[in-house]
DNA sequence: CTGTTAGCGCATTCAC
DNA sequence: GTGAATGCGCTAACAG
């Protein structure tokens, strides 16, 4: 691979001004500018990226750390992240973290070791305090944490609270809640604006509300025990898609005929909600614009340009899929 | 941060030294190592990786370039791949290419100029000339390309030969195939192993091969188009599993009973196939495997290790789901 | 065993 | 406008 030293050469300059041309900045004359040119296009020369780095300290990479890819909210995600930064020139660093903090912990420490520009976090497991102090451009997506950290979410207690009415207008008279890890914050909001609507209402009881943790396969066992205990259950609100996908397979398997005798909305939007059947009624999270926005934040972040506002917080819509029915 | 002359002075020894002990070669004294380890934990020191990169020319990192991250077969591949390079200390970078061949070849260069350590590629836009001459170590996955190529696949043609002879063993008497675009070369694989075994049958026609791009929605017209066309057939082996959902999507659309009018088979064996209903009958392929064994083999490659084996052949197994019926 | 020194490839003052 | 020199932080001979 040719050098900078390479094509100064060979156009009769010194580095200074190939360096100069290469960046465009100071003043060089057309001439030489022209020659320059030539030498870099005759070597076939492209800047080393490591060297500038280590003069720059940027790399025009970014980490971004989700707990799990395979986890179908986070392709599409990881997509969007992808599609901006690439359009920007960064490149991005994939890390499951499994919300395992040390995993996460590491994972930060071995990129700041490689002068990473910045973090886009869709995981959990870090506290606070680290996030805080983490001395590199970060955006937190999809984990509200503090207003003052750059953040983009979505209306989680607000979108539950939609769910919760819509089975209600559904004529839905008792729901039950399969409620995500107590560890993740969008999961206790979802579960808050369950309880809004159904705290006050007198056949509630506080064991209608069962944990998936985000599973679909836990989701199918709380789904199956909640049906046992309270035959009369006829709806059900599921913190994510992948947990609703659960429940679906439970009635199933208890011969629950959905919509008929039980309704099932989920919450995500996810592909996979498409292809079950019946197609899941979901409360769908503008994922793709979760991620364009983030990347897009990080990215004045990195380059020092102001946020307008520092905290995103994006609308969610009801999608009618075959799990539901309006009266 | 700290830099390593900062360790040496507050050690009073030379950078050399406290190189030589960060690395853990050549020979030094075991108390100016406990010394050196005592002022890297005073100043709790870590080593400049870009720094180091640029003189080692090597950067614990790699590129993963898969045609989309939202297509669920990749996100597994690309778990494992994490999985087995975080364990080496590895870092991944990944690209999205939509299978276009200008995007691949950016990021190939994109990443050489920041002295990336190897590729695997499981995106098919990069021409076999591109390839052989990336003068990086790369395995390629999933699209077998040359003999010569390090190379992770699985049997694709058995594969489809086994879905076929299955779907005859359920007692079909006219199967179609939807099949994958022709510039890849497992679609085609598939293709052929479908065609091994209906070839020769007197029902067969050319026709009975609709084109589905491995996308749901293709496959899902492609189908309708199919069974208009064919009231009488009553198989459908898919070239994978994403149109397999679109084709019981298409039969569901139709009023065609699966399996019951209708068999269907799909190729991959993604988690998506466990949540249609029914659920799908596919060939399984080793998806974890294959990333794992391919990440196996590039760090071997990167760290100039021999290769037992060049070009890994995976075994493919007949998951029996609800889309078919042994009679 | 340990220190000195010369790169790695580029950006950036500071003179000319 | 342009070039020489220095530094980014670390590795790797090469001397001692």
């Amino acid at each position: 691979m040719a050098t900078i030293r390479d094509v100064s050469k060979l156009a009769g300059v010194s580095i200074a001004t190939v360096s100069r041309v290469l960046n465009r900045n100071g003043y060089v004359h057309t001439e030489t500018e022209k020659k320059v040119l030539l030498a870099i296009k005759e070597l076939n020369y492209t800047p080393n990226f490591v060297a500038r780095s280590l003069s720059n300290k940027k790399t025009s990479t970014i980490g971004l750390i989700v707990p799990d890819i395979t986890n179908p909210f986070f392709p599409e995600l990881a997509r969007a992240v992808e599609d901006v930064m690439q359009l920007y020139g960064y490149t991005i660093i994939l890390c499951n973290s499994d919300e395992e903090p040390g995993k996460e912990k590491q994972y930060v420490e071995v990129l700041k070791q490689k002068y990473i520009d910045g973090f886009i976090l869709a995981s959990n497991g870090l506290p606070l305090y680290d996030v805080k102090n983490l001395d590199v451009p970060v955006v937190v997506v999809d984990r509200g944490i503090e207003p003052t950290i750059p953040t983009v979410v979505s209306q989680n207690r607000k979108g539950a609270r939609m769910a919760t009415e819509y089975l209600l207008e559904c004529g839905c008279k008792k729901i039950g809640h399969i409620r995500g890890p107590k560890t993740v914050m969008n999961a206790n909001e979802r579960c808050e604006g369950y309880l809004d609507l159904v705290r006050q209402a007198d056949w509630f009881d506080s064991s209608l509300i069962v944990d998936g943790n985000y599973e679909t396969n836990r989701a199918f066992e709380a789904t199956v025990r909640l049906l046992r205990e309270n035959p009369d259950l006829d709806g059900i609100v599921a913190g994510n898609d992948l947990m609703a996908i659960g429940a679906l397979k439970a009635a199933r398997f208890l011969n629950r005929s959905v919509p008929d005798a039980l309704s099932i909305i989920g919450f995500d939007g996810i592909a996979m909600g498409r292809i079950t059947y019946p197609e899941l009624t979901t409360i769908a999270q503008p994922i793709y614009d979760m991620g364009a926005i983030a990347a897009r934040m990080l990215i004045k972040l990195i380059e020092n340009q102001p946020l307008e506002t520092i905290y995103h917080q994006l609308e969610v819509q009801l999608v009618e899929g075959g799990t539901t029915r309006k009266v």
